[in-house]
DNA sequence: CTAGTGTCGTGATGTGCGTCACAGGCCTAT
DNA sequence: ATAGGCCTGTGACGCACATCACGACACTAG
């Protein structure tokens, strides 16, 4: 089947292919078949916003394809991204457990499939699944791990550059860390959003990206980063 | 009974007087009892580390008395404290649940007395509570919105004056909102510490006390702080 | 009483980076 | 081809704030 939005459908969590060590995805048949019968599986196109920092929760979204931004803005209208959601992860969780507003906003940067569930079928969905209780804990300890590590990347740093450097090193880890090939980064996002991810400005980021490459650090390829000093890279992120 | 650091102990969470809204304390009598057989009353000094950050996580820390400094540290010793926990919250709960190591450190800064429960312990008696599942779950989302609140303060304040004003309005409506008297706060932390909760340096806290004082927007009587101008901070905080 | 330690107050100095301003490159639309 | 968007690159300028370096209290210990 295909969505509005040139988009596979993946038609039923029981069947989805990606169920290793997602949630939701590995509970037992009775719970998913549970979880069918209260999700909507819905499409939305590449810069749709799922939900708005501040608005009551609705429920949640179980993001199934596509990449999904999140965010929190001032407002001035300055914005910081905490991070860009992958496949898999659950969005709105915790706003929707506590019944508090949503504290970001979220907005998909690619063409998404998501599962929403509301808020009430949800609730309901947990009381009767203590297996699935016990997923939204550990899911949400890691969103609180996340969140303490963008304090510490933002509360703790010295200077711009070493929260960028931060970053690059993140990502070149998470792009599969063999370590013969020269890591590389897919730079799929603008120096502004780089600049929001890691609190500042436009310009400084482009500086600071023309610095590295002044110093054989890293050098562009297209819209790909090689990195050809991680050392360097590694004590810029730590020192300074 | 008495600790040996002259704290009333209390002695079992049957009868503990502060069980309206904390986590554990209104569960049903079953898991109650349960919850008793697996926790050990315990009681620190001021200044004792209940973990550090990095440590992997042996289980959780009921605060029943006193309060608890939590902070990240960097390499080269600079200090972030993120909050000071108070009676009823629970810490060490998203890295017991998820079994990564503590994100942060805690260090008492009163005498506290304390009920730990081992992580094994802790994990089976949620195994056997969905009920307390849930009041997990929604003690996490809490802390989740903390930390993200934190990372707004953080990365979208504009000056440090901003975050001070901030911090300062935050903790004059916390000690109750009565619009009616002039608020006042306690001030129970050194400009160090309060330079720490904003990520600035000591000299930048102490002028920016001296200036709120000369624009008679607040007033220090002793170690509390009056607000002469709850409106002109609020302004501070957001603005600028 | 004096020495020692922790906290607060304030000046001098340097700098990282935010901001403004503008120019050039690339992409789509018509 | 031309115009109008976005994006990247760079220079100039100023200021907020970190850092260093004091001196002044307050409080405890001996």
């Amino acid at each position: 089947m295909l969505s509005p939005y040139g988009l596979d459908i993946i038609e039923s969590c029981l069947t989805c292919k990606m169920r290793v060590d997602r949630i939701f995805c590995d509970l037992n048949t009775a719970a998913l078949q549970a979880f069918e019968t209260i999700k909507y599986a819905t499409a939305y196109p590449k810069g749709a916003v799922l939900f708005v920092e501040g608005q009551a929760p609705r429920g949640i979204f179980v993001l199934c394809k596509g990449r999904v931004k999140l965010s929190i803005c001032a407002t001035d209208g300055k914005t910081l991204i905490l991070k860009i959601a992958e496949p898999g992860e659950v969005l709105g969780l915790s706003a929707t457990v506590s019944g508090k507003p949503y504290e970001l906003t979220a907005e998909t940067i690619d063409p998404c499939q998501v599962n929403f569930v509301k808020r009430e079928d949800f609730l309901r969905f947990l009381k009767d699944n203590s297996d699935a209780c016990f997923k939204v804990a550990e899911q949400l300890s890691d969103k609180y791990n996340n969140a303490c590590h963008e304090v510490r990347n933002l509360g703790l740093s010295h200077s711009a550059g070493e929260k960028l450097a931060k970053l690059l090193v993140e990502w070149s880890s998470r792009n599969g860390e063999s370590a013969k090939v020269e890591p590389r980064v897919k730079l799929a996002l603008t120096h502004e959003e780089i600049a929001q991810m890691i609190g500042t400005s436009r310009e400084t980021v482009t500086r600071l990206f023309a610095d590295l490459k002044k110093r054989q650090i890293v050098q562009s390829k297209g819209s790909t980063l090689l990195i050809r000093n991680k050392a360097a890279l590694k004590a810029l992120a730590t020192n300074t």
